[in-house]
DNA sequence: ATGGTTTTTACTGCGTC
DNA sequence: GACGCGGTAAAAACCAT
């Protein structure tokens, strides 16, 4: 999918700039033409050559539609920010057998040596590779244990490459800068889950991760609001077990709490808690405290406070309403 | 660092099963 | 008596300044 947009986007650079500048020549004022065979553009008068390689990078092919175009589009693993070198790299096997499991001779054997020490001073040539390989199996093994979907993840790895690029890792862990972009990923795309949660799958511990966590979000000047709590709403429900009903309700509570800014400041975890609750209780449904607590990793008190806001604003709400 | 806000911890009293 | 619930006070954590 990236691959796909990108090409476009850079073929339409080329062919604006090739289109913009290219009327008449700079030197002789004559009129200019693409040498198709070339990719060159030239002036017809003095033979004076403008731009060379104007070979157009994009598609060979016109499509009219999307379905045209995904039969058009050649195949390929779309290249991806997951692996260190997007995925593009092949690799030289450790076996000295040829394709087909002979062995090899020696001499041919000694050029697969060198051939083998090239690709790995290649591969893995600075420390910012294997400082990227490592980072971003972290991210990796982190978002499989939290089983945060895919878009994050890219997400994720975009946010270390950043911070790789602007050198914010100089001083600080690899394992701890990982944890933050993945944190920072999750909030960015409204994933629900909490730093808490985050932090029990990192191999750091929770102040380092939320030390980390704001250095990058301040160096990347990363754009973070609130969760919005109903995103908790589904989980928190299937662990409970309650009703689809006072899942539905959960979601209304919320709603009109956030219609009268009873939201602002609050964690959203405790919103998302309390709504269950409180859904639970005019549904008539046995729902504790304690068990919302419990799943939703709030205290019973900070559930009592906010039940109690909900229910008074979906009153007011009711009442006007 | 500081101050304001929110959450947590710990404790208490009340009603019910 | 244990449990669920509600309230309170003080401590801790959080956030913007």
């Amino acid at each position: 999918m990236s691959t796909r947009t990108q090409e476009h986007e850079r073929s339409d650079e080329r062919s604006e700039r090739a289109r913009e500048e290219t009327d008449v020549c700079p030197e002789c004022g004559g009129s200019l033409a693409v040498d198709a065979e070339h990719g060159e553009t030239a002036c017809t008068e003095c033979g004076l050559v403008v731009e060379e390689d104007a070979i157009d990078p994009g598609p060979e092919w016109r499509a009219f539609d999307a379905a045209e175009r995904d039969r058009k589009a050649r195949v390929g693993a779309p290249t991806t920010n997951m692996m260190h070198d997007k995925g593009l790299s092949s690799v030289i096997d450790w076996k000295n057998e040829d394709a087909y499991g002979n062995s090899l001779g020696p001499e041919r054997r000694r050029r697969m040596e060198r051939l083998r020490t090239w690709d790995e001073r290649f591969r893995t040539r600075n420390h910012r590779e294997r400082n990227l390989k490592q980072a971003l199996g972290e991210i990796e093994r982190m978002a499989s244990a939290l089983d945060v979907p895919d878009d994050v993840r890219e997400t994720a790895a975009v946010i270390y490459r950043r911070a790789l690029e602007e050198d914010l890792l100089p001083g600080r862990s690899i394992e701890g800068i990982s944890t933050a972009s993945l944190y920072a990923a999750i909030r960015q795309t409204g994933t629900p889950r909490s730093i808490n949660e985050v932090t029990s799958v990192s191999r750091v511990d929770e102040q380092e991760v939320k030390r980390a966590y704001r250095y990058v979000v301040k160096e990347l000047n990363l754009e973070v609001g609130p969760t919005d709590p109903e995103r908790y709403v589904p989980r928190f429900a299937g662990d409970l077990g309650v009703s689809s009903e006072v899942e539905r309700r959960a979601r209304e509570l919320l709603d009109t709490a956030r219609d009268q800014a009873v939201h602002s400041g609050k964690s959203p975890i405790g919103l998302a808690a309390a709504a269950l609750y409180a859904a639970a209780q005019l549904t008539n449904e046995s729902l504790t405290q304690g068990e919302v607590s419990e799943v939703a990793d709030v205290s019973e008190v900070t559930i009592r406070n906010r039940y109690q806001e909900l229910l008074e604003a979906a009153e007011r709400a009711g009442v006007t309403a």
